[in-house]
DNA sequence: TTTT
DNA sequence: TTTT
């Protein structure tokens, strides 16, 4: 139940390995930064090139999963809805945030993947190349799980539904 | 757990009322038409339109609300999923039918809607305007529902996350 | 021509009537407020909402069209991409923003509409309901008209392409 | 101008090499065969995977791009709309079509790229990895270029707008 | 078949 | 028919 619409479509790379937090109840945080890169012609008929960072926000099992294989210069998939934030710095003076939290990601073949340099790659090895996930309901607070899907065919058995 | 993304967006008024059916298990489908019109200048800059009717069907909990709320003409905001099937006709005759499965819906204000025709009507006259639902995961065997959201405050005791 | 995608879809009702200026250009810049409200259930599962507050910017013709017809209560479809922005404010102090930059919109029936509080209101009177426009490639610089569409059938004398 | 929205938002990968026509006004038509695979849980708790094959089409200069850069096994953005037709097969039997009539894509890493088989691969060699191309308004019929974006900052000479 |  |  909800008042309007408020969806998110991004297909970046990450600037960064992402940063992941526990909160007290052990729910899993994870940011990352994701950079879309725009072009327009100006007046002069020149390319210009302007790149939106964009923070990407990933709670509960979905968090953990980022966590694990997103890595610097991945490409990545993510579909969520943003979240404006205010609140008071360190320095006393009022600050305003954006976010964009995360529901559901898909890894993108590219730099990056597979890659992960230093010395943490080793256990990503062995990682899919293109999987989509989404977060689950169990964990995750803000989204909830977009999921398992498709019934399966025998359970409609009442008349002459076509699948 | 996916490879690809596969997601529609629908803004439209119903053609008809929706119609509803029971799975033996006791799930509801309810399938409606859904208008989109679009409009292009032709050659000789005529103003042509083309409407498109999308076959849209929700499954369980969202199949219950669809058909109870949605009438003919309402205007709905639609998300969900692309479903290609082939089968056989009562003809012998393989035929192909394209669905658009929902795993999300929202009533918008405009011409259809409060009115529902005939005596069903009379329940239906508190409705909310504008409310958005989700597939419920309990009972809708092919979409899940993204419904509730956003993490309790309290529940961020850990450190400086300002939200 | 880009790296990645930076897509938004809003559905949400306006705060306040539009806001536009104009560049020296004469190019028409419109702002408005729009508020998309979220529903969770928090842990004692009572139904908390929260609501987001989104800049939505419009140029060229896009611009004039929305400062024409939109007003506080409007409920409107957007399309459009995230831009941050970081600026040094009266103050001296550095300050980020965020803004949607649309690049399509629709009016939705609803609330607000046909309205319009004020002495502009008469000329308004007989606007289309629902009409969907697209930033004009002529007008807007930064995002361009996806509008016409749908090629002349009997452009395609080619061969069996059924459409 | 329009009522009501008809968007799509595809991730996948090519199941062919695209086929390029043209129309006797020399404009490019490819088509391509797009697959997005989808799992579920079936309710023995296997994971069950369904894929479904959308027929693109670009028109004009996206055509040309799709049929130059697109290969077999390539991975892909597309954004476009749904359209069903109706005609009449050879047989005198009446078929019904889906297609999404693309109006953006954009390349992604992955198989199938940068690799090519057969004698056409050389001149793919040295194309980008990455870049997003809109329906140029000029040649495509039917979907319009959302392309060139973003205002000279210049432009603004106004006031004390912050970008 | 809707809607404007 | 792709991909994992």
């Amino acid at each position: 139940m909800a008042r309007g619409i408020n969806k998110v479509i991004l297909v970046g790379n990450l600037g960064n390995d992402p940063e992941t937090k526990y909160t007290q109840g052990g729910m899993a945080i994870t940011r990352i930064s994701l950079a879309t890169t725009s072009v327009r012609k100006d007046k002069d008929g020149n390319q210009q090139e302007r790149t939106e960072w964009h923070r990407v926000v990933f709670f509960g099992k979905l968090g953990e999963i980022a966590g694990e294989y997103l890595r610097k210069g991945s490409s990545v998939y993510v579909e969520g809805s943003i979240r404006y934030d205010k609140y008071t710095g360190q320095d006393g003076v009022e600050k305003y945030s954006t976010d964009i939290i995360a529901d559901e990601m898909q890894m993108l073949g590219g730099r990056g993947e597979g890659g992960g340099g230093g010395g943490g790659g080793g256990e990503r090895a062995a990682r899919p190349q293109r999987q989509e996930y989404s977060s689950s309901s169990s964990s995750a607070p803000r989204r909830q799980a977009p999921a398992p899907q498709q019934a399966p065919v025998d359970d409609f058995a009442d008349d002459d539904i076509p699948f």
